[in-house]
DNA sequence: CTAGGTGCAAACATTTTGCATGGTT
DNA sequence: AACCATGCAAAATGTTTGCACCTAG
């Protein structure tokens, strides 16, 4: 029953339950690097013998996303990068060495930035906050 | 004597002064909105009679990154973004309905990021911080 | 069975690069 | 004069789309 999971998740997306869509939300959910570019699910599902088009996995993360399922990022500016969305929002810190990314949320940063909108007459409807560091040595 | 200040950026960052150079440097420091796609300010060139080609804005943004004379941003992911650096580092605020862009500066964000990045172990070198909201009409 | 999904390849959009020519110091 | 910058066009990315075939409900 692995894929009853995300057989379910796809259903109450409203989500027709294909193969594809199958693989790639299970990928998703199970990869190491929550973080994937569409080129990083093609090839992570060529690697596991499931033969997705690249251009499948370019339909579905998109779907994912209207669906509310993975949220779009873009990092640098290259490639777009999806992750499972955790309902949980946060942000994110990038070594700017490795590349690696981590994850972080910070309620002061939360809340001063729905006044920050406030005060400039906006309606916060979202927010995108990438720290770049490098990470120092571990003590 | 208009071309004088940009000259002298030029000559500052260690730029040869050349016609292609000026002119994108003066209509970055000119150009209402502060916020342009190399392709907008190819544009703005021909408009303007400079003739100058599409692959030189490119490589002129390049150049003018790396000497920091501006800053780039990805602010959806189509394309990218640059806008003169001031020296005074801030964030954005786009409206999502009309994609006009504002800026700000907080305190209390800078300074709790580089608290958050601290606690993570990281040093911090930069961050990119973009809201996005619905401008409230003003009363 | 029917609507919608998939794969492939071609089309697109944006950015980069090779090379001969031209401009700046 | 020497060196680097430019323009053009071709190539390289990354993403989207048209179309015939296939599959889930």
């Amino acid at each position: 029953m692995d894929k009853n999971s995300s057989s379910l998740d796809l259903k109450k997306a409203g989500l027709k339950v294909t193969l594809p869509r199958v693989k790639i939300l299970e990928l998703l959910e199970n990869s190491k690097d929550r973080h994937m570019s569409a080129e990083d699910v093609y090839r992570a599902l060529l690697d596991a013998d499931a033969d997705v088009g690249l251009a499948t996995v370019y339909r579905v993360l998109t779907q994912f996303e209207a669906a509310g399922l993975v949220t779009r990022h873009d990092f640098d500016g290259g490639k777009k990068i999806y992750e499972l969305d955790t309902g949980e929002s946060h942000d994110h810190i990038v070594c700017v060495k490795t590349g690696e990314v981590a994850e972080f949320r910070d309620e002061i940063i939360e809340k001063r930035l729905l006044e920050i909108a406030e005060e400039l007459g906006y309606e916060l409807t979202d927010h995108k906050l990438v720290l770049y560091g490098v990470a120092k040595a571990k003590s």
